[in-house]
DNA sequence: TCATAAATGCAGAAATATCAGCATTTGTAA
DNA sequence: TTACAAATGCTGATATTTCTGCATTTATGA
């Protein structure tokens, strides 16, 4: 298969393998193979492992760096503008793009409780949004 | 291959193709195969889509309803329990499982501007966590 | 009723993803 | 420097996914 040089391959478009394997390197920020394979579901072998993240370095969604004697994996772009696109796919496809929707079935749940500075911190956001 | 009977099949368990349909089907609620391959990245086939939602449907993510002459597929659990678990994942991943750091980080975007009522709704929410 | 259009059901071909194994390279420490 | 352990690179086998094509069923309306 060919890889475009310029852009990442987009979310959507990944295998289950792929995909399971980014939500680790998203998670972790950083990991071998070893530490992949671990956190990976129904572990596969080292070897699969390795493949697959080459595949994903072709891809242009990991770099990997030597260290020593073995690779390190990590994110290609920032683990931030990652979380970005997820986030707002999650809006898309669950809160008609509204994060106001988002963030009220986050306060909704029962089970979840803020601790109070957290509650602080978002009032405080809140102002500067509404301020500027 | 043999489904389980009881238990939905994990998100992270789908193929390219099959999250793909999954995805649209969270978003519009309810499609019919030929509005699900309309939405599809690539679209396949009509008949390749069919295929695809028998097999969601096998795998019990999916159920459908005769409605005429078609069927029309929607979620075999409910929208809002799919969107938990959503939200879940998208937080364990990016967000150290915290809320709080993910509303931070939606009120934090510069380009995201919510309209006034909806910070109203809101700070209504945060009172209320931080009496119960 | 019956011709037709529009959908389904299914079998298996084709494409893609996943994996194992082994030769080779690399770092380490004796 | 050299033996060894630990990693990589790569090839091709296997398994799964994806898709096509066609026979069959179903609703519609002339």
């Amino acid at each position: 298969m060919q890889y475009f040089q310029h852009m990442a391959v987009k979310d959507d478009q990944l295998s289950k393998r792929e995909r399971q394997a980014m939500d680790i390197v998203y998670r972790l920020g950083k990991a071998t193979a070893e530490e992949i394979q671990e956190e990976m579901p129904d572990s596969p072998s080292y070897s699969a492992v390795r493949a697959l993240l080459s595949i994903l370095v072709g891809k242009k969604l990991l770099k990997h760096t030597r260290e020593s004697r073995r690779y390190v994996y990590e994110l290609a772009i920032s683990r931030e503008k990652a979380r970005d696109t997820a986030l707002r796919k999650l809006m898309r496809t669950f809160f008609d793009g509204s994060p106001g929707k988002l963030m009220a079935s986050l306060l909704d749940a029962k089970d979840r409780k803020l601790p109070p500075e957290e509650i602080a911190a978002i009032r405080k956001l809140l102002d500067e949004q509404q301020s500027s």
